[in-house]
RNA sequence: GGCCCCGUCGUCUAGCGGUCAGGAUCCCAGGUUUUCAUCCUGGUUACAGGAGUUCGAUUCUCCUCGGGGUCACCA
């Protein structure tokens, strides 16, 4: 069975990045029947692990991407990593260092003075004498300090570590007796049954010392797969300054689900030629194996352009009640199919839709002065009478077909071009040069309101 | 600085020894539309550089350059 893992470290709300391995995950796992998990990484006792775990898991919901079984959190599973550090301990692979804080220091400046890597010197690794007074020690585990580890990457491939180059006996567990992020999460890792690692490559340096960890512990070692950062426009990794990152912010800004799960499963893995996904098409063809190398750009102008196709191929319905998280309710409105088919192709976003809505419902406070003089020439005080008095006199006015016969009428009868009324209606009805088609925005305003405006602009520009 | 990763249009990417280097987005032009948007059609733009290997390299190897990540009693 497969199982996957989205282990954040509680720094407050999802961000981009995070949520694509969490997607990645996510998919991997439901593709293969398997299971995808959810750790906290709190062993950071100062930060407030639940509001974050809250946070994270309604971003999930919003996203509808569910982790199985309960949410495992680092900060109350202390008493199992005492046990392995225990074993550890009892078998030799680890031992207690008293090295102070100021020792350490003071080797690693003469280390860097002397352009030595700096790594701790292992004096304490056969000790057996009488411990120093007053140091609460802390506990190194037994590294190996010469050979390779290698780190089988399903993304990366097969990547070789010189251990002198980069080991030295780490801690594994503080001065305080709590325990470190690389010892907890292989533990972690292989206790919950994690048979995938799907995560950032800014792990992949970090992977040495998980190994060095599994196999201390007779644990299998996991399949990895580390996935490229996303960077941003200066080609850094992204980061809380990098403006929205927050993923519930997209929420805000009218985002779907369904556009940002797309935008973000294409951004660093591909399938082909194929742009669109729905989220059965992901689950069906994603495979880490076709994850890319190299990191990518962060630009929303893909997003935005998948945000209007979902727009666009939303049923009326399911669009009226995305609409309600912006303050609109349409789903008892009478005119509703005709106003969202009208504007569905023109927002590229939900809240932008919402504001197009209202633009219509809500009467123009003002004409827009340029639009008046431009449309406002020749003969169009007449044409725009004409028109109201064809609509007054009008019983069954409902389809938008309705109106577009009666500006037809007019049309005819005055031997105009269609844009001699329907530049002045426009302005008269809107307050300005452009929007949907005249015809629906009456049908959606109805009788009453479409002569009240188009009086009201011929009383205006009198 | 050590170690590690990466390098195809501005951006997201396809490519896995022989392609006019494909798609998408963005941008531009034309068409449709009373307007704007949508939509349709077309167009501009890329293999970081240099050595090899090979009949032939974007693809394989090495070097250079460039970018990124990581080096804690943080996660």
């Amino acid at each position: 069975m497969v199982v996957t893992r989205f282990a954040p470290s509680p720094t407050g709300y999802l961000h981009i990045g995070g949520l694509r391995t969490a997607l990645f995950s996510y998919l991997w796992a439901r593709k293969n029947g398997g299971k995808f998990l959810l750790r906290i990484e709190d062993t950071d006792k100062a930060r407030n692990s639940q509001e974050a775990a809250e946070a994270i898991v309604k971003a999930f919901h919003w996203l509808g991407l569910e982790h199985d079984g309960e949410i495992t959190y680092q900060s109350q599973r202390d008493d199992i990593y005492a046990i392995y550090i225990k074993r550890l301990l009892d078998e030799g692979k680890a031992y207690r260092c008293y090295m102070s804080k100021e020792e350490l220091d003071a080797l690693r400046e003469e280390q860097t003075a002397n352009k030595e890597r700096a790594k701790y010197d292992g004096r304490y690794r056969e000790f057996n004498g009488t411990p120093p007074e007053g140091i609460e020690p802390v506990i190194r585990i037994k590294a190996p300090l010469s050979g390779e580890i290698v780190v089988h990457d399903g993304v990366k491939g097969d990547v070789v570590f010189k251990a002198e180059d980069i080991l030295d006996d780490f801690v594994i567990a503080r001065g305080d007796g709590s325990p470190t992020y690389n010892f907890v999460v292989a533990i972690d890792d292989h206790l919950m049954g994690v048979t995938e690692v799907i995560r950032g490559d800014d792990h992949l340096s970090n992977t040495p010392k998980q190994i060095v960890v599994y196999e201390a512990l007779g644990f299998s070692v996991p399949k990895f797969y580390h996935v490229p950062m996303i960077h941003n426009h200066e080609g850094k990794k992204l980061s809380k300054r990098d403006g929205a990152t927050d993923v519930m912010a997209y929420k805000e800004m009218g985002y779907t689900p369904q556009a940002l799960l797309n935008f973000l499963v294409r951004l660093g893995w591909s399938n082909g030629d194929q742009e669109i996904f729905s989220m059965e098409e992901m689950m069906e063809c994603f495979n880490p194996k076709n994850i890319n190398r190299s990191a990518s750009i962060y630009n929303t102008e893909k997003l935005e352009w998948l945000n209007s196709h979902y727009i666009k191929n939303t049923p009326n319905e399911e669009l009226a009640e995305l609409l309600e998280a912006y303050g609109l309710l349409l789903t008892s409105h009478d005119k509703k199919e005709i106003l969202l088919d009208a504007l569905k192709e023109r927002a590229k976003t939900l809240k932008e839709m919402a504001q197009l809505v209202n633009e219509i419902i809500i009467a123009p406070e003002s004409l827009d002065e340029k639009a008046v003089e431009k449309a406002f020439k020749g003969d169009a005080r007449e044409v725009l009478e004409n028109f109201a008095a064809k609509v007054s006199a009008a019983d069954e006015l409902h389809l938008p077909s309705d109106y577009h016969h009666l500006m037809e009428e007019v049309v005819k009868e005055m031997n105009i071009g269609f844009g001699k009324i329907g530049q002045p209606l426009r302005v008269a009805l809107l307050g300005k040069m452009s929007g949907p088609g005249l015809d629906s925005v009456m049908a959606i305003i109805g009788k009453d309101e479409t002569i009240a405006r188009v009086k009201s602009a011929l009383a205006q520009i009198a």
